[in-house]
DNA sequence: TCAATATTTCGATTCCTTTCGTTTTGATCT
DNA sequence: AGATCAAAACGAAAGGAATCGAAATATTGA
């Protein structure tokens, strides 16, 4: 075996592992450990990983707040138009729901000066973005508290707003599937979702491109159900197509 | 385990808790006190983490906003011994109501390792201060928030947590006037604090000696509807009498 | 042969544990 | 409030096992 291609193999038991000891590498190989020692030293001096006393360690891996950092960073520039867009459909003398996610709190971040808004979401954080806000009332939407996403779950959306009705929502997907349902990765967060749905008499999709064709477990809504889908043109075309005769209004940024 | 790998998983454990006990972790890792100790003696000459007796805590958060509120914090050592005596009410197997305040914030990052706790409070920084750690559920309480104290305002605390009655209710005094009545600067949150008040069967009041014999607007709720006042011993002579002929438990720390 | 690669050897270093005497802490009792 | 006591946690030291780095040596492949 050649040395280069050790080292490719020490770096994929890194990546699957997190971790790997000079014995047992000398051992798999079946080289000394003085060779092996080596390899890390050069993997090491590459950034590809963290040399140890013992072995090495893959490169820190990323905090809960570092992974929240990823998600906003992915697909940022979309995620950013479609926030724009979105953001320039609320109007005075309004009351708004807010779903949890990145991109809606882009939304948040962007909204222009406005005055007697009221907001009701689910979302700390963006809660604490807009709380400060001149012109804006805000309402937290109560609940147990899901940390992924820093939001809470809603069991009961009557009880959580005291019946409020809103003028429109904006509702994030993790995720669209093939028969054109927003999808999640649990029913509680699918059952929010709906609930934050019959809460307003419009309801705002925003998902950038990624997000479409692909399953999750546990179903949301429909896209029928939506009034508005704000996206990108990144979409596979048969999505497009399909989308647009669906009879639901599109915009794309 | 490598020790390096061991240490960054210490790091991460500060990161979601903000403290971490030597015994705990020695437990985990089925190594020696001596061990984790002299782990935790490393990360805290590479000021990653602060030592402390019995383990460590995370650095203080050094956001603009902490700092600031942190300098303005007066009396903090009192309400940090304070914070520290009230965690300690807190076992397994218990639903709690968390109301608002640096001081409740402090006894939410003092909390011990329990199981099967859920918490409830008004506070979303306490709410994202435990949302991560194991064995406690967290729900937030819905309502309007208000941005001074970073929490919501609850009209009706019935409806906002399905009816929960909770074993014990944590609550903070903004003032404590001369007629012993909670008293604070809104009726808007002297009306939640009354709430929170109702929902639990056991009240807990911590309130720094600077709290005491100040008026405000609109009472909250009478000190004799308390079970228990942690309190430090820095009050004028004459409440002090009068608290101990009140027939409610205090503490003094 | 030359250069890259790998191995062996060996003293130095690191890691971890056990032991032991000291300090801190928290609770109880005046 | 102050004193007292036991449990927990601590630091220092010592010793053993694993690991390391450096240098000399052996192997491999163009």
């Amino acid at each position: 075996m050649l040395a280069e291609q050790r080292r490719h193999q020490i770096m994929l038991e890194l990546q699957r592992t997190g971790q790997a000891r000079t014995t047992q590498l000398a051992e798999n190989f079946g080289v000394s450990e003085v060779t092996i020692r080596s390899d890390l030293e050069i993997l090491d001096a590459k950034k590809l990983l963290i040399k140890t006393h013992g072995g090495a360690i893959a490169l820190p891996a990323s905090s809960p707040a570092a992974a929240f950092e990823e998600r906003m960073n992915r697909n940022f520039d979309a995620k950013r138009r479609i926030a724009q867009m979105a953001a320039r459909q609320i109007i005075d003398n309004q009351s708004i729901v807010f779903d949890s996610g990145s991109t809606l709190l882009q939304v948040a971040m962007q909204m222009p000066p406005v005055s007697n808004v009221v907001v009701a979401t689910t979302a700390m954080n963006i809660a604490q973005h807009l709380m400060y806000r001149p012109g804006l009332d805000v309402h937290m939407i109560g609940g147990r508290v899901f940390p992924s996403t820093v939001s809470t779950i809603v069991s009961d959306s009557d009880k959580a707003v005291g019946g409020l009705v809103a003028h429109q929502a904006f509702l994030s997907a993790h995720a669209i599937d093939h028969a054109f349902d927003v999808v999640d990765v649990s029913e509680d967060i699918a059952r929010t979702k709906r609930n934050l749905v019959r809460m307003a008499r419009r309801v705002i999709l925003v998902a950038d491109s990624s997000k479409w064709d692909i399953g999750a477990s546990s179903k949301a809504f429909s896209l029928s159900r939506v009034d508005l889908i704000i996206t990108d043109t990144g979409m596979p075309h048969g999505i497009r197509s399909r989308l647009d005769k669906l009879g639901v209004e599109v915009r794309y940024v």
